[in-house]
DNA sequence: TTGAAAGCGCTAACAC
DNA sequence: GTGTTAGCGCTTTCAA
């Protein structure tokens, strides 16, 4: 006997041969629907297959067919509430392919990122589809050097290691500025959440404060928080920033959950909303339709930008491009005018 | 040469052995850190790796070990705010130990999950965490069959395949039923998500149901809705049920955020909560934290759940057994008492 | 401490 | 339409 007597193996192609006599090869053919199997074997196979209960071995296939049909993901964070959605255009996309996302969480730390990325490329992906532009050294050269698509998304402000797809934060964040201050807002502040690594909250920031500075204005106050609920920071936040600098007309929050907070609590302290106080998130969350006031907000095109880069990786192979959307500015109820 | 003009192919042990004239076994034993190398050839080895930009092919690799360090964590759904906490529970026990989670979403459908589960089965992890203990029968067949520690994660009513880890949701539906009846509120509605397949939802309901069945009462309304943002749908299914059944005195909802946007909903009415009207969610999502008033929950132990899980995954192997957590329902400002 | 040989379970390529 | 052969890039095992 070529197996003697183990209780419980795990069973090969070999099994379902035996089972079904016929060879492995054809075996494996049935299975993949691949080249001409008569139907009278066929069914055979698959009919041992199914009593015998076979899970092929993708581990041997992929390393004899050089062909994996994983996509790496790779994002910061699943609690962002933008992430799910991203995940959710990739899916939508791919599901038709026969390519599967395989996620990989970094928690904003670059060195998390890069070792999230070594480790996915060393399952030989068909391709990567990372969040953000800014990456270690080491991990921006092995993106560089896998030879496959890697696609960037999120943000374009940056040189891509080869596709992106994203919008520009810079310009996201100048935006607003400029509808605030075309609003009649002066006293302007900044509310976000403390992430050294959030590039893109940063350059929304950078390019808001250029949009204040060319009209001669500056930032009245900024606060900033990490960890926790983030609507309850929100709330937090808010009242630190009006008890501190009373005279704010206008709050600029980094994301949407903590601007909701900030919503919420200007409500109950029964402020004049868009009046006497402004108010903007970012991200265009699902979650604002729900609120009592909808709040000012950006579409990030979290959707959007999940299909294009599915696309680039289930397309025929290109050279590497910028795919740049463009976010809708969402004026709501809380910017007046 | 073995290897003519390829400008550009995947790096193998082999070119790093070539790059520092050691053999490719003594190179791999470098790379993974076994046996005994010296540290001469030892850093010329590494040296070498690292300026060729090598990177392990784990699938190689695995084949030949017959060692995946993978975990299959297939869940629902992303979006529901409970499973990315389920996932920190488990990232946060598996990262010390070497083994990776992969994450699957079968959006609620059992053949989704089927074939979902084929897939991860095919990469032969080390083990795997499915949500909920309802599978079609050829997914039980094959996780019974996997030879590989299963662990059923968020319900424990039921028979598992092998592990579980979770919380009676029949019995959390109960509690929340008798505390309600014990706080006086007698025309109950039920509202919730219309999901089939949401078999911890249903069970929940199920054990509230009885608890008013125990007290004489029954359901004075339910409404379902699907799709869209649950905070909206909150909103709207509260005004539904109160335009409809205005005697109803108090709302339980199938999850949190519906609850939540009930609760604002019924805020901004005027209804004084928990006086006239009482209301009750479940899960015990860290968004409540920032609501203007706290709404009544179970929490769900989804961190918990997680690492539990995870523990089993990672720990040395043992029989099936089968761990329940007790959530703990938080009152907050919702019910009266 | 290092190396050589064999093979993990499958598929590409070619024969029949 | 079906079978045979030769690897895929590693690690295991055993020898030196």
């Amino acid at each position: 006997m070529t197996r003697p007597s183990d209780v419980h193996h795990t069973l090969t192609l070999r099994d379902v041969s035996e089972a079904s006599g016929v060879s492995e090869m054809t075996v494996s053919r049935v299975l993949r629907n691949r080249g001409d199997v008569s139907p009278a074997t066929r069914e055979r196979v698959l009919e041992a297959a199914r009593t015998l209960g076979y899970v092929p071995n993708k581990i041997a296939g992929a390393l004899a067919s050089q062909r994996v049909n994983l996509v790496g993901v790779v994002i910061p964070s699943l609690s962002n509430m933008v992430f799910p959605e991203v995940m959710t255009g990739i899916s939508s996309v791919l599901d038709g392919t026969g390519l599967q996302p395989v996620v990989g969480v970094t928690n904003y730390l670059p060195d998390r990122e890069e070792s999230v990325i070594y480790e996915m490329l060393s399952w030989r992906p068909s391709g990567m589809i990372v969040a953000g532009l800014e990456h270690t050294d080491a991990a921006r050269a092995m993106l560089g050097r896998a030879g496959i698509p890697i696609v960037e998304i999120m943000d374009i402000d940056g040189v891509p290691v080869n596709h992106a797809v994203g919008i520009s934060h810079h310009r996201a964040g100048r935006q607003m500025g400029e509808a605030i201050i075309a609003a009649g807002y002066r006293r302007i502040a900044f509310l976000g959440t403390q992430m050294p690594n959030d590039h893109r909250a940063r350059k929304r920031l950078e390019g808001f404060e250029e949009a204040l500075a060319k009209a001669g204005l500056s930032l009245v106050d900024r606060e900033y928080y990490s960890g926790g609920s983030a609507l309850l920071k929100g709330r937090e936040m808010t009242a630190a920033v009006l008890s501190r600098s009373p005279e704010t007309d206008f709050l600029y929050y980094s994301n949407d959950m903590i601007g909701a907070g900030g919503l919420l609590y200007c409500l109950s302290e029964g402020l004049d909303v868009p009046g006497r106080i402004g108010l903007a998130g970012f991200n265009g969350v699902e979650l604002l339709d729900g609120l009592p006031r909808k709040l000012a907000t950006m579409d990030a095109c979290r959707l959007e930008i999940g299909r294009k880069a599915a696309e680039i990786i289930a397309g025929p192979a290109m050279e590497g491009a910028t795919v740049e959307l463009l976010p809708k500015l969402e004026r709501g109820d809380t910017i007046r005018g």
